[in-house]
DNA sequence: GTATTTGCAAACGTTTTGCGGCTAC
DNA sequence: GTAGCCGCAAAACGTTTGCAAATAC
């Protein structure tokens, strides 16, 4: 027998909250979030509805360096692109016909892909800016 | 001052086998097979050395769903398919230059990509078949 | 000789789980 | 009324760390 979804109102505020965001945040920051609304909300609460959610294609689970879940409320195809050096996450909206691409080249193994976790790891550009900078005062010494 | 790197007989033996599988095996499983070779090893001294090859580009981590870290000892260039049925990790090794078209793609938002990471998560090609004569067998009754 | 690495065990932070009560339907 | 969900607290899990002894060079 299926088993029946129900709603409640704190699956409701952790999936707006998710849909709100475009940060990325831990099942910790979600619920620091949550508790703004819903002062009584547990962090089991929390956990058992982002699993929830992922599992039912809701959000999706990003995995960083650091060995935290974080979750994703935007469920459009898109990459993340993760900051080496100040740790942020940046969404990155394909252009090109690229992913699809690689995907047949999977498929062609025999292996059914279902989704794909495209995930770049490096210096951010803001980042990248603020480093030369800092090499071009040590330069001036 | 650049810090000295020692050898040891545990770290040889910890990258040897990652070296030697293709089965992506987590610090546990590194740990049970270092240990048929050095029964005194520690686990301590396992993820010590994990992650200390991983840091110096000698091995790769692999995240999975499962909230466990995985290694790699195959350094050359290749994306993972992760079997949602059965767990297994599979190599993919690229055919064509899917990969520099979508790095040059991330990089037209000006963050310079570093390495990346490239999972499918779907059926392997084993358990499609498998599920598929299951269906069939149920259709008979 | 000394700085790195080890084994051991305790500690850590994140995530899951068992429970009795509550709530949506 | 009942199956699903909740809050709470304890437990489990994977991983890291402090220490004194062992080891590589």
């Amino acid at each position: 027998m299926a088993v029946k979804i129900r709603q409640s109102k704190q699956r409701d505020a952790i999936l707006a909250i998710l849909r709100q965001s475009t940060a990325h945040p831990t099942a910790e920051d979600v619920y620091k979030q949550a508790r703004e609304e819903l002062p009584d909300i547990s962090l089991g609460t929390v956990y058992r509805n982002l699993n929830f959610l992922a599992d039912h294609n809701l959000i999706r689970r990003v995995k960083t360096k650091d060995n935290t879940v974080h979750f994703d409320g935007n469920m459009t195809p898109h990459y993340h692109f993760v900051c080496e050096n100040c740790g942020q996450i940046y969404d990155i909206f394909p252009t090109t016909d690229a992913t699809a691409k690689l995907i047949s080249e999977v498929e062609m193994t025999g292996h059914k892909v279902h989704y794909s976790s495209i995930n770049f790891v490096g210096l951010c550009a803001e980042c990248a800016n603020t480093l030369e900078v800092q090499e071009h005062e040590l330069k001036e010494h």
